[in-house]
DNA sequence: TCTGGGGTCCTAGGACCC
DNA sequence: TCTGGGGTCCTAGGACCC
């Protein structure tokens, strides 16, 4: 148990794939780059400093970007060694602690309660892992320390760029009472504009608002939560084997009239993709949801949930193609589609192979399509040869996928969470 | 010129059960 | 004949995060 002390970390890399591209090429340093996207189209992944400086963003279409910032760099992606820096940026964090939760590709928290006796106190742990973080691999990173995982990462972002913040215990309050609520975990452009519509703009004032009413604005557990985030109320310890609920792909396609080749075939793709990852932990998922998103950006979801969970490639596709169209005939007649997902949920551990496709008549399976052995069979040797030959040894990319601006798979990989 | 891809959690209504 | 309250699961949508 921490007693006293700021012992939660977080550290967060600053631009990290931008960083990275600087690092890799020093004429890219001290510029204003992106990397994905580019003046005609994709989107921003990340951008440097100096670009964000001219308001890029990521997620912001590359035209918009090279229109605010003319000077603007674009790069492809090094995705293979935005892994393998983060992976290393996450050892010499456990250099000083087991107890690590890494939350995505470049962000940790670090529970250094333990360590204090080796390290010296919390500021000097954090100072000591930016230093080495710099000197070892050559990348900033802002690090924020506090009494809780919520406020380590308020004062990690109070850092940025390639600071460190750390909120001594008993000056909470002084630290959180001036900023604004959307530095709260959890509120983003609506909460704000809901609260600023009731005067709320600093984290002081949300604390000062009836919990009641907050609860009334965005919903009870919303406004609860916020409210306690607002008085640093925050119970979550650092979890260090945090595993998926969910598994999914998706991919844009650019407009296009939905022809049942086509959504087979893109699907069929998604499916595979999702499958292997359950597969390849023994794991499986009883819901499955498909996600249709129209031109206009409106997108819809339908979901089936079965009576056992499945990690067939085919039942996946099967029950993708269903959903699916059921969603795209819900729709006005001639609408164009511009992006298909599947998603698997309720992923149960499946040590043990059930009988997944002996199923009842009333589900969706086409008639005469392979028996549950048969669809185990197939995985399992198309498993086997991407084991020993690599992924894309079998298996192929839908011509419709590649006439659109698909991303590389090793773009996908890096959000990917452990199964 | 027209917006990526991976996730988490919450809400509300309906079905169903006891 | 009319009627309660609690709990669980499912579906669809939405906000948010990296």
């Amino acid at each position: 148990m921490p007693v006293g002390g700021a012992t939660i970390l977080h550290a967060d890399l600053d631009a990290f794939y931008a960083s990275v591209e600087q690092l890799l090429d020093p004429a890219l340093r001290g510029r204003p780059i992106a990397v994905g996207g580019g003046p005609n189209g994709g989107v921003v992944l990340a951008a440097s400093y100096e670009a964000k400086a001219f308001g890029v963003q990521g997620g912001m279409p590359g035209w918009r970007a090279a229109k605010l910032c003319p000077a603007l760099t674009f790069v492809r992606g090094h995705f293979g060694e935005y892994q393998r820096l983060g992976d290393a940026v996450m050892e010499v964090l456990r250099d000083v602690t087991p107890l690590v939760e890494r939350i995505s590709i470049d962000e940790a928290f670090l529970d250094v309660s333990g360590a204090t006796h080796l390290f010296g106190p919390p500021e000097a742990i954090a100072a000591l892992v930016r230093e080495r973080v710099r000197r070892d691999i050559g990348l900033p990173i802002s690090v924020g320390a506090a009494r809780t995982k919520h406020l380590a990462k308020i004062a990690s972002q109070v850092a940025k760029p390639d600071g460190l913040v750390v909120v001594q215990p008993g000056t909470e309050r002084e630290f959180l009472d001036p900023l604004p609520v959307g530095l709260i975990w959890g509120v983003g452009p609506v909460h704000q504009q809901r609260l600023a519509e009731r005067g709320i703009r600093t984290i002081g004032q949300l604390a000062q608002t009836p919990s009641s009413a907050v609860e009334h604005l965005l919903g009870t557990a919303v406004g609860h939560k916020l409210v306690a985030m607002a008085h640093d109320e925050d119970p979550r310890r650092v979890v260090t084997d945090r595993r998926a609920r969910s598994v999914g792909a998706q991919s844009a396609l650019g407009r296009r009239r939905p022809e049942v080749e086509d959504v087979r075939a893109v699907l069929a793709h998604l499916a595979d993709r999702v499958s292997r990852r359950l597969r390849a932990k023994d794991r499986a998922g009883r819901t499955i949801t498909v996600r249709v998103r129209f031109a206009g950006m409106t997108s819809v979801t339908r979901s089936r949930t079965l009576a056992q969970p499945v990690a067939s490639t085919l039942t996946l596709t099967e029950v993708a193609e269903h959903l699916a169209w059921s969603a795209i005939h819900d729709a006005p007649p001639g609408t164009e589609i511009t992006l298909l997902g599947i998603s698997v949920s309720n992923v149960v551990d499946q040590l043990i192979v059930q009988p997944e496709l002996d199923l009842r008549p009333e589900d969706p399976w086409r008639p005469g399509s392979p028996t549950g052995s048969a669809r185990r069979a197939v995985d399992g040797s198309m498993d086997r040869i991407r084991t020993r030959f690599g992924g894309d040894a079998v298996g192929y990319l839908p011509a419709v996928l590649r006439r659109g601006a698909a991303v590389p798979d090793e773009f996908r990989e890096l959000a990917e969470h452990d199964l």
